[in-house]
RNA sequence: CGGGGAGUGGCGCAGCCCGGUAGCGCAUCCGCUUUGGGAGCGGAGGGUCGCAGGUUCAAAUCCUGUCUCCCCGACCA
């Protein structure tokens, strides 16, 4: 048998991409750093953007497009923003091409008065079409999202995990107080967190960034934080509390009850095709792809063997009789009547491509009134009566949802570690990975030295209450102790 | 952006050192036999050798430039 997929100890990047590809979830384009997303993928990030959208939706969000393009002067409103992408924008200088002996130029006449920058992100568009909005406490509060492609010029990318472009989601809030805006971070945070974990089956931890870490321009980042199978930490979403940074930069105010007129209070929050990295990542295995069944396209394959055409007509038609049945309750189910591909081929596809379930059924299955079960995640087989089969199905989807998440969860505990000195934290990151608990003294200049000796940095600050105790490095006084990985 | 590797039919590769006009496997198409874990045999189609210059009677092969991808670092979702 052919193995096409890089077993994950040999070489885990390798891997990471043949899954890819194997699973036909996306491809190098010709644009360097930039990617073709094939129907495979771009389904995956459908049932994705499905799930996250009736859940902003169900928060009380909207959703709106802004412009791909924004204005060079917009950029440099926010001294911290501006800082943050400046290195990573592409630019329109331009706005034609003139045709040259057989090929094309950029014209020189069209040179633009003002260059316009591709959106990294849209908060200084989204802010400066907000002022125009917002003039009382009535107009409060603003709860849009938008689905959107961004670009930000890396030097190095990787399918899913970096792209120059990528498609997200940004949520742009707008609040009369503080509170509000922080509870608005908060909740989308929470938001995010059940996404990973109920529909991902991907468990997360939920904290806040360090300084250093921190969007630029927000005053504090939340993320949620998954654990890849190489013990390698994902930022997999993050939340902004923006405070009035953006209100400041872009003058937006509105008239309060009291008369007065104060600044807005700003939140920003997205995740992105990135989620698909994770995903890959945290449940797939050296046959390929695996996926939870809330969000797989296909999640249940029927493949019908057969010698001849006899046969052929008689195990179609069974398995015509079960897709009807798994439809009817809502199952997203194929039957794959193929007929220049073995059994044998297909089984490895449809395993390669990670849908949860599989039913094979011969002449023996339709003599005897059973069907094959296979399940994708434990490759368990099993043979079951034909007999309320669509119950079976739908029940074994739950099972298998819950299972990744346990067996995920069970694989992140099993690479968490929690230390007390700085020995240790070397040790324990050398040999084994993964998620590090340990005390920190709070200053940017720790954190710094710790990532430069050992590569891994402060993924978050975990929210839930820590005991006191002392820095690792400098014994100084420490609140609780916070997370530490090496990251994508 | 630094270091390393690689671009040759759709995919994976050989040929390059030592220039002589492109080959293998898989895939594709046709036919027959097959079908419970990636089928077999026979036949057929498909390549400006990443791109652009240069050297030469002659370039996949030698020289220069350039683009892209992969791996490792620095930067970032």
């Amino acid at each position: 048998m052919a193995q096409k997929i890089t077993k994950r100890e040999q070489d885990y990047s390798q891997w990471y991409l043949d899954v890819v590809k194997e699973a036909k979830l996306a491809e190098h384009s010709p644009v360097r750093g930039c990617m073709v997303i094939r129907p495979n993928g771009m389904a995956l990030w459908e049932n994705m953007q499905a799930g996250l959208d009736g859940m902003f939706k169900e928060t009380g969000h909207e959703n709106a497009y802004f412009p791909l393009f924004i204005p060079k002067s917009f950029l440099s409103k926010e001294a911290q923003h501006v800082e943050g992408f400046a290195k990573e924008c592409a630019v329109i200088t331009h706005s034609r091409l003139k045709a040259v002996d057989g090929g094309v130029e950029v014209d020189p006449e069209s040179k633009l008065e003002e260059e316009l920058i591709v959106r990294p992100t849209s908060e200084t568009i989204i802010w400066d079409t907000y002022r125009n909005w917002i003039q009382s406490f009535r107009d409060l509060p603003i709860l849009i999202n938008q689905w959107a492609n961004v670009v930000r010029w890396e030097m190095r990318t990787r399918l899913f995990l970096r792209t120059m472009e990528f498609l997200w989601q940004e949520g742009h809030t707008a609040h009369a107080t503080k509170q509000e805006a922080v509870d608005e971070t908060l909740q989308m945070l929470e938001v995010y967190r059940t996404f990973a974990e109920d529909y991902m089956a991907m468990p997360v931890i939920t904290g806040v960034k360090t300084e250093s870490e921190r969007f630029a321009g927000a005053e504090d980042t939340y993320c949620i934080e998954a654990l890849m199978q190489d013990g390698k930490a994902l930022q997999a979403g993050t939340s902004h509390f923006l405070g009035q940074n953006f209100a400041k930069a872009f003058d937006v105010k509105f008239q309060d009850s009291d008369g007065d007129h104060k600044l807005v209070w700003a939140t920003s929050w997205g995740v992105s095709t990135r989620l698909i990295g994770g995903l890959i990542m945290t449940h797939s295995d050296d046959q390929g792809l695996v996926l939870p069944p809330k969000l797989a396209p296909t999640q249940v394959v029927i493949v019908p063997i057969y010698r001849d055409d006899e046969q052929r007509a008689v195990v179609l038609e069974y398995g015509d009789s079960i897709y009807n049945e798994l439809k009817e309750l809502g199952i997203r189910v194929k039957l794959d009547d193929r007929d220049n591909y073995k059994p044998g081929f297909k089984f490895a596809e449809h395993e390669a491509t990670g849908i949860p379930l599989r039913i094979a059924v011969g002449p023996r299955d339709v003599e005897k009134g059973n069907v094959e079960l296979a399940r994708r995640d434990t490759k368990n087989k099993s043979f079951e009566s034909r007999e309320g089969i669509g119950t079976l199905v739908q029940e074994l989807l739950g099972t298998i949802q819950n299972d990744l998440f346990e067996t995920a969860k069970k694989r992140r505990d099993e690479k968490t570690s929690e230390v007390d000195s700085y020995e240790e934290f070397k040790s324990v990151l050398e040999e084994k990975g993964g998620f590090v608990y340990a005390h920190w003294d709070g200053t940017a200049e720790t954190e710094e030295l710790i990532k430069n000796e050992t590569k891994a940095t402060i993924r978050c600050i975990p929210l839930t209450e820590g005991k006191a105790g002392k820095c690792m490095v400098t014994g100084n006084p420490s609140k609780q102790k916070v997370l530490f990985a090496k990251a994508y």
